[in-house]
DNA sequence: CATGAATGAGCATTCATTCAT
DNA sequence: CATGAATGAATGCTCATTCAT
């Protein structure tokens, strides 16, 4: 406890360091995208210089790998986390969905950054591992809808398209929001947030009912 | 009919050339996005060299521009054209949104390709009077929807909202078909659209209850 | 007399075609120069297209060379017409210089055009051929002043020094003339040419008492 | 110091390497003007590839300008320091046309590259701001002498004429000299310059008289 | 004669990446 | 660890020139 003090500060100061660096390339990756930003502007932005970046990380990709990774991991943690106790599945799903919801309403860089995954758009310039990798952590959070709708008793044969479907209805309405056609009127995304969320259950509800 | 023989197969020839370009250039678009797309890719896969591209196009954005213009003025008028003349707006509704999917259905290229304005996002790279252009003519499709919801009596606050959320969901099903998250069970796109366009009916018609 | 006369109608005609490309060519490279014009704008500006150029010329450089020889040689032309009768040398030289001013005044495409060549500047682009032509024929009007100023006494080792250094002063004064710096306090062209051929005057006889 | 060692030698080193760019870059700027240089020629010279000019400058035009703000700045020192302090006007400006004349007698590059604004030219490629900019610098010299006609008594209207006038003779006289004219016979320059400063002192000694 | 489509080399510029210091 | 100079391949685009029609 006492022998490492420098390398704990070395370390934190690091830390730090990688932090600076990710937050930058963060908010550059969601406003133009991996290809539209260059890694001396994201060195610019965290105060270093480009070579600096490469000591920290193999290469722009990793960098990029390494923001979307975390994202995808802050946004299981919220979503396991907000599963109510109770049995009620329906309420249980719903909540995961409002977490879905929430975490991208407050985390709108996160959204613009899943964009690529989300849509499962072109892998372009994204390595085939990484691509893997980073769809393999996007499928454990749908997968969490997945064992909730199961849970409903849904057969699976529908299990895949009513989770797929529900998903991306939700970011749909998270585009929506976010992209402007709905500033268009003034609506605030709480609002929409609700109105969808009570959709979902109303369908959920009828698909337990059909089941 | 007879004294242009020449003009006419010059004029069929061009015509031709052009649609080679614009077929690569579409292709390539479409799995690779603007930036991600060279034109020497393009030359190389119509069978040209860079500079004939150059002379069909004034350059790569132009190129661009011109295959979405063309998408979105066939999608216009498939949705256009698939209303039926009955009065009853949910019918009416119901035929537009299946013309929507029917198209991109079919069309898998066209919806890639019109990702960057359906998702409202980033036009890195595409001029601002163009960006313009595109997003009138997509909004001319999405005021088609707009007029039948307010046939069908929804009030003015609502509308943007409605035909945005459901474009968005449309737009969102289609993906998850497209882009593999479908493939996986295997099961096909047909019985998806019908799933959707059941839960839009019964939307609509409870909208029509509540307003 | 009889037996030709579509032909010399067709030779008209062809003379007409070029001089209508040699006009639209003038006036672009006295504009923006040898370099900076592209041989689709000079057919644009003709009326024609592109291949129709080179028909008539076997490339851009024999183009330019067949208008700056054309200048050169009115140029010739006017100042060898310029010298008057009598036996005085210094009316001589002050005509001829008079003649030069006066042509330049008249056709400022063509002191434009010529500046390649006044200036014995680079002749990037300038096949040596060529340039050895135009330069043999700028020289030809060189010699005329220096004729008249052997014919005033003006012994051989200052012949050069002499001729060279008048024709730049009144090229000097043409381009201060001619570009601006003169514009901003409105004088006009005339009264500097006066001022010019005046002080000629007095030194050439300056030099002539010398001799 | 002592204490700063390598920084001061990589200070050196720096400068050393940009004017080893800025070196090749004159040299063929010179000879060639601005569009008929290439950037890869420019690091071929220097001894570097194309993307190190981009280091070290903006773009092309960036680095031309350098050098040609670099040559003006110089030649304004040269003139300026050159006056007298003697209250004799003729013989000041002698002397400021002296320190011209020598200037781009040793500096003959400078000549060659200044004559894109020497002679008033199309700014072709060269930005309006970077052409203000440069103009700008060249009229800091030319109000050298006007500022001593002025004290020469000449009156404001002839002024303008005047400077131009004398400045565009000399120039000429620089150009016969240095572009081959004069190399024919083999007189040196520096009897060029005083014969052509000899005339220049009977001028202004009249225009004093006259006005 | 004229057209206009096509070529292909060339150019300015950008950028991920490397590496000596 | 960080710097910053340098690399070199790639990109969008231009343009003189050719040539089948």
């Amino acid at each position: 406890m006492d022998d490492a003090p420098k390398k704990n500060r070395k370390l934190t100061l690091d830390l730090v360091k990688r932090e600076l660096i990710r937050s930058a390339a963060k908010k550059l990756f969601a406003e133009s995208g991996l290809d539209g930003t260059s890694v001396r502007e994201i060195a610019r932005l965290a105060g270093y210089t480009t070579g600096a970046i490469y000591f920290h990380y193999a290469n722009k990709e990793e960098l990029y790998a390494d923001i979307l990774r975390d994202s995808l991991d802050r946004l299981f943690i919220e979503v396991r986390g907000s599963l109510p106790a109770n049995d009620e599945p329906i309420a249980r799903l719903t909540a995961a969905f409002r977490a879905l919801v929430h975490f991208y309403d407050e985390n709108p860089r996160d959204l613009d950054l899943s964009l690529y995954l989300l849509n499962g758009a072109r892998p372009r310039g994204l390595t085939p591992t990484l691509n893997k990798e980073l769809n393999g952590k996007l499928r454990l959070v749908l997968d969490i809808y997945r064992t909730e709708l199961s849970h409903a008793g849904i057969e699976d044969t529908r299990l895949n398209v009513e989770v797929g479907g529900l998903f991306d209805e939700m970011i749909g309405s998270l585009l929506a929001a976010h992209t402007g056609r709905l500033k268009v009127i003034g609506t605030d995304l709480a609002e929409v947030v609700e109105h969808h969320t009570a959709n979902l259950a109303e369908r959920l509800a009828k698909i337990e009912r059909r089941s």
